[in-house]
DNA sequence: TTGTATGCGTTATCAA
DNA sequence: TTGATAACGCATACAA
C-alpha cells in the first residue's frame, strides 16, 4: 500500500512539512489560507499521519498492554470489555496479551512490551516480584485480594471482605462441613484469599476442609469430579469461582442432592454472564465491570500525569448475588 | 524511564551502530570477539531494541488489529483465545478493538488502524462495503456465513450447512411450529443465515415463524421474554445463539414445559463455555477454536508472503453438540 | 569484518 | 507566519 506522507502534502501545497504539521496539530499560528489549502491537500491525498513516526518522535503510542491469564474466563472478559471502552474514549488502545499466572512467560511478555509499543501496562498477572522492567513503566495491577504497596497502582477486592461475606453466608451451627476450594497456593492471590477465608471460618467454629483445584480447569469440570470423589458429608462448597460453583450445582443435581437446601454452593466472581445463568448458587461478586472502570480511570490518569509517583490502592467492594 | 539505545551500546563497545545492529540481528559477518563484547554491553546496559524505531524503518510492526463486536460473547472469546496463542508463537501481537456491527464507528476504527500500528486486520465486523482503506491492508474476515469474494480472505461457516443441519434436527411432521430467531436483517450475516434456514425449512414443509431479537441483548434475556410473550404453540426454537437458547430453556422450565420432549431448543455457536453448561438443548457448533486456528494461520501466511494477491475462502464445518 | 551516510515520517528548536 | 535543521532509534546500501 502506498501511503502519502506529510511531505507529499507539503509539496502539493508548496509549503514546508513544518507548516503542515503545525496546521494539522493546531500548534502556533498558521494563516487561514494555507491552512485551508493544506486541508484540501490532505483530503486529496487521503493523508493520514503515520503514528509510528509520531511515536518515535513523541515517545508516546497511546497503547497500553493488557496482560490477563485467560480471556475465556468471563470475569476477565467483562473487565476487558469495560477497560477497552473507557480507554477508547480517551484515544487509548489495548494490546492484548494472554499469559498464564505462574509461568516464566510473564517476564518475557513484560520485557517484550517494554521498549516497544506501550505507554503503560495493565496486568492481572502479578505473581512475581516487581522486575526492574516493570518498575519503570506506568503499571496498574488488575485484581488481587491484598493491597500490594510494591506496585504503584492496584485495584483489588479486599480478601478480608470476602472472608467476612463467606462467613455470613455460612450460618453458624447449621452446617456440618464446608469445602473451601482454592487454586495453587504458590500463587499469592490464592494464598491470600484462602488465608482470609480460613481466618473467618476459624473465628466462627465452622468445620471445613480444603480442596485444591487445578488452574487448567477453566470450566470447573475436573474440580467438581474430584470434589465428590475425595470429600464426603459436606453441605457447603465455597467454590473457587462461579464456573466451579456452577458445575458443583450440576453434579449435585445429578446425584439428587438438593441445592441449596441440602448443599449450599457459594460462587465467587459475579460476571454478568454467569449471573444470568440462573444457577441456584449464591455468588460473592467482585463486580468486574466496576473493577474494569476503576482500572481504566487510573490508567488514564497515570498516563496523563506522566508522573509515576502517585501511588493508589483502591478496593472495589463486593456484593452478593442470589 | 531512561532507556539505552543502540548508540549507547556502540559507544560502550567502541564500534559503530551498524556493527551492533548486525551483531544483534545476525546479519552479515561480525567477528566473534566484537560480537561477544556487544552482547556483554547489551546486558550491562539492559538494552532492548526499540520496536517503534524498528517499525519506522522496516514498515512492519508485527501487530495485527482484531475487530470484534463483543468480547463478552464466548464465541468471540474462544476465537480470540486461539488466535492470540497461535499468533504469539509467530511473534505477532494483537491490538484488540471492540466495535458494534452496524455502527459507523467501524469506519473510524478502520481508518484509525490503518497507517498506524498494524500489519493486518482480522475482523468479525464486515457489514460494510470494502473501503479503500481496507482494500490495501491484509484483511482476514473472521466468520460470516457466505463466502465474500470482495474480501481477500474469509474463514466462514457455510450457511447452507447450517440450514441443512437445522432441518435434520427438526424431524419432519413431528413438530407443530418452529420459531426461528434472527438478529437485525440489515446485517448481511443475519440475512444470509436466515435465508439459508428458511430455504431449508420451506423445502421440508415445516411450519415456522420468525422472531427478531435485539442485538444488544448479550445474554438473551429480552429475546426470551418476547418469545414467550409474542408467540404461541411453538415446539421448536431455532435460537440465534447459545445464550438465547440457554435462556429459552430456563424460561420453558420455569413454565413447566419439558425440554426437549415438549419444546426442542436448538442453539447456535458451540463455545466450550456453553457446551459445559449442560443445558438440555442441541447446539449447532461452528467450532470457534477451529475457526480461530484457521484465521490465525491464514493471517500468518498473508503477513509472511507480503503478497495480498492470494485469495482464500475457507469454510469450517459445523458439528452438532447434544 | 567494519564504518559512513541515508532514510523511515514526524515533531521541536531555532531562525528568519 | 513560515522554514531549515536536527532528533527520535534503527536498518541498509554502499564503501572501504
Amino acid at each position: 500500500m502506498i501511503l502519502s506522507s506529510i511531505e507529499d502534502v507539503a509539496k502539493l501545497v508548496g509549503v514546508s512539512t513544518t507548516t503542515v504539521s503545525r496546521a494539522l496539530n493546531n500548534k502556533s499560528y498558521v494563516s487561514k489560507k494555507t491552512k485551508q489549502k493544506i486541508e484540501e491537500a490532505v483530503k486529496e491525498l487521503n493523508y493520514v499521519p503515520n503514528k509510528v513516526a509520531k511515536s518515535l518522535s513523541s515517545k508516546r503510542t497511546n497503547i497500553v498492554g493488557v496482560i490477563i491469564p485467560s480471556i475465556i474466563d468471563p470475569i476477565y472478559s467483562e473487565e476487558i470489555n469495560t477497560i477497552e471502552k473507557v480507554l477508547k474514549e480517551k484515544g487509548v488502545r489495548i494490546l492484548l496479551c494472554l499469559c498464564p499466572r505462574n509461568s516464566h512467560q510473564y517476564e518475557l511478555e513484560l520485557k517484550n512490551m517494554l521498549n516497544s509499543y506501550i505507554d503503560g501496562i495493565i496486568s492481572a498477572v502479578y505473581d512475581f516480584p516487581v522486575t526492574m522492567a516493570e518498575e519503570n513503566v506506568p503499571f496498574v495491577q488488575l485484581g488481587g485480594g491484598k493491597v500490594d504497596y510494591s506496585r504503584k497502582v492496584n485495584v483489588i477486592t479486599d480478601d478480608y471482605e470476602v472472608g467476612q461475606a463467606a462467613i455470613k453466608l455460612i450460618e453458624k451451627g447449621k452446617h456440618k462441613k464446608v469445602i473451601v476450594q482454592h487454586g495453587p497456593l504458590s500463587l499469592s492471590e490464592e494464598q491470600d484469599r484462602l488465608d482470609a477465608i480460613v481466618y473467618a471460618l476459624n473465628g466462627s467454629e465452622v468445620n471445613y476442609e480444603l480442596q485444591l483445584v487445578d488452574q487448567d480447569d477453566p470450566y470447573g469440570i475436573e474440580g467438581t469430579q474430584n470434589l465428590f470423589k475425595d470429600f464426603k458429608d459436606f453441605d457447603v462448597v465455597l467454590s473457587r469461582n462461579d464456573q466451579n460453583g456452577y458445575q458443583v450445582v450440576l453434579e449435585a443435581q445429578r446425584r439428587g442432592i438438593m441445592v441449596p437446601s441440602e448443599l449450599k454452593v457459594i460462587g465467587y466472581g459475579g460476571s454478568q454472564f454467569l449471573a444470568n445463568m440462573n444457577s441456584p448458587m449464591t455468588t460473592i461478586s467482585i463486580n468486574p465491570s466496576k473493577i474494569g472502570n476503576k482500572v481504566a480511570e487510573l490508567t488514564i490518569s497515570m498516563l496523563a500525569e506522566d508522573s509515576k509517583k502517585k501511588n493508589q490502592q483502591i478496593s472495589v467492594p463486593i456484593s452478593i448475588i442470589n
